[in-house]
DNA sequence: TACTATTGTCTCGTGATGTGACAATAGGAA
DNA sequence: TTCCTATTGTCACATCACGAGACAATAGTA
């Protein structure tokens, strides 16, 4: 367990960590041990550690990836984010005396990230306060402590901001994927329909797309191409 | 002086003051007293106090103004912006002695902001630490301690991405200013050139701006008119 | 009265995007 | 086999934003 003079006070971080299955954007939410209380997984930072390596190797922990895509979000500093009882909770829940750990009761400033994955890599492993770490659609989420809905709005903000600019899309999908599911992506992160045609136009014309054999589904009808984005260094 | 009891360790914020005046993008550097040290004018966190709140109460004491535009960039929380020669400097040109201040030593997370301001509505003031608290050209900075170099960066490109999106321009000008002047918050802003006709058409159709009388300049040519942007809650 | 620098506005061409149409398929049904 | 359906790849057309240049209006000067 985390011990005071390993840590820095006051400072925590909290990470929005992204998939996609289907045709929905997913988050991955951990559950304390027998408290029933949800929240994103976070952490705390090391002595001397920059905050960046605090965030990986928290997600190194969770996901057992390597090399995540991580971006800064923003820094939540007011005062009304500390929620000492259900900290004193959590604690109990795990046999651990909250006198043990009152530096973990006092007021936090929280550096908040979003990560992306491809949902199919991962297997979501909970740590040693919680019992389980799952995926949860992002507009169907349960109640979270520490106003942690908050961190997810200005995830999704970010998130959004940064679909065109930084092809986001390419680390949620796997290496290949159909047009239809790409557009799935910009649908679920914009929460709003596209048109098909516009979209597939305006895609190709990016000239980020390598074109591959089709993908017969088994379906009745017309079988899609397969792309991948072109890899460059 | 600050006091260890009376702050948070570890946590710093730094601000971004950015100002418009004839055709250039200034922001506010200070000058520890002699020391040669130049930075961005920053601060802690009291205890009890938002982070948000302790920037602003920051912003009064330098500019004498409340209620100014705000607004948070990143966090930069890596290893290598302790330097701890530069703050024990800075104390003893104070005549403090750094052992009473250990705690300004320490490793510091940073927590950037940038503010627009009405140039002209405002009187730098100098803190107890500082000699002086200056206007500089964003392009022509003296060697600023601290990385404060990268936070002025961010906060450029941070800036540039809100220009149209949160219509920045209308906190660097005063109320009333001519096609021209506002041409010339982008230009410095963006970096670039902009063709005349083309932004005139552009702003006049984002709908924000009202026209008034024409300022006339006692210059051989046509009066521009000038311009506001429309208030609206 | 002529001249100059600047401003407000318009036009034209180009490229991106909204919108609908249409042919080409993969498998199922008749 | 032949027809049928859902989906996909592509194109055509209208519309809109923007780059680029043209031009008249104007404030003060010579």
């Amino acid at each position: 367990m985390p011990n005071e003079t390993e840590y820095l006070k006051h400072i925590a971080y909290d990470s929005v960590i992204f998939g996609f299955s289907g045709t929905s954007l997913k988050i991955l939410i951990m559950e304390y041990h027998g408290t029933g209380i949800f929240a994103l997984p976070g952490g705390f930072v090391r002595i001397d550690e920059p905050i960046d390596a605090a965030v990986v190797r928290g997600l190194r922990e969770r996901t057992g990836l390597d090399d995540i895509y991580l971006e800064q979000c923003h820094t939540f500093g007011g005062l009304e984010r500390s929620q000492p009882e259900a900290m004193r909770q959590i604690l109990e829940a795990n046999d651990l005396d909250p006198q043990d750990y009152l530096w973990m009761l006092e007021r936090f400033i929280s550096v908040s990230y979003y990560a992306l994955i491809n949902y199919e890599e991962v297997n979501p492993t909970p740590d040693a306060l919680s019992d389980s770490i799952e995926w949860y659609d992002v507009d169907n989420l349960p109640p979270l402590a520490f106003m942690h809905e908050e961190i997810v709005e200005k995830a999704l903000l970010t998130l959004r901001e940064n679909l065109e600019k930084k092809l986001v899309s390419s680390k949620l999908l796997p290496r290949q994927f159909t047009m239809k599911e790409l557009q799935h992506v910009y649908e679920s992160i914009l929460g709003t329909e596209i048109r098909r045609t516009t979209f597939q136009r305006k895609m190709l014309s990016l000239g980020v797309l390598e074109r591959h054999e089709k993908r017969y589904s088994g379906k009745a009808h017309k079988a899609p191409y397969l792309y991948s984005f072109i890899e460059r260094e």
